[in-house]
DNA sequence: TCGTTATTTAGCTATTTAACTAAATAATAA
DNA sequence: TTATTATTTAGTTAAATAGCTAAATAACGA
């Protein structure tokens, strides 16, 4: 796991960010409005979230639209798996 | 789940004394060992750990014996399968 | 008791972070 | 082309963070 995850996910402005994404992807501009704070600050905190690859960006004419990468966070899952003893396997038969 | 959960993970050095305390029981002067920083570094990444309540301690004679939490882990892996749509259960047994 | 060992607390400093405003870039619409 | 809208980049600042040294606390052994 990245560090550069971990960071992304310490921050509770880009975890809401995360958890509005997990409903329907949205424009920058969409997510902005979701948030008391200026439209660069949500910039920032998207830019880090894509650095981190827990979302996709894509540009749609003049707007952004970000969605989920679901991918990450299967990576996450299996990390903290390891602490309890489990294996991180997608489907689970055996204990 | 708790920000400070988050804040705790966010360090790479805190994360590596999971892992050290995921093998064993440690003293935090046996943790210490394992890293190139002061005694009262670690202490203090042993301090934010606790209050994430991601470890315990035990108090031994004139020793600090820390152990891993699990509790907030299954917390933990909870939170992140809410994104990857997953039913957070210990046995799953359907997709 | 006195000295040693284990750990934490207090106080300091450099770096990182998260917010802001102003300006730049890019696409659309008139 | 010019104005408007959407978004990002640049630069600034206050607050948070992670490291250090020195000192305090607590338990042990001689």
């Amino acid at each position: 796991m990245k560090n550069a995850v971990f960071k992304a996910l310490s921050d509770p402005t880009r975890r809401k960010i995360l958890d509005l994404l997990k409903e329907r992807d949205l424009t920058a501009g969409n997510i902005s409005s979701h948030f008391n704070m200026t439209r660069p600050s949500i910039s920032q905190h998207l830019k880090i979230l894509k650095h981190a690859e827990l979302v996709h960006d894509m540009k749609k004419g003049q707007f952004v639209v970000y969605s989920l990468n679901t991918t990450v966070f299967q990576e996450f899952i299996s990390w903290a798996m390891h602490f309890i003893g489990k294996k991180p396997s997608g489907n689970m038969s055996s204990p």
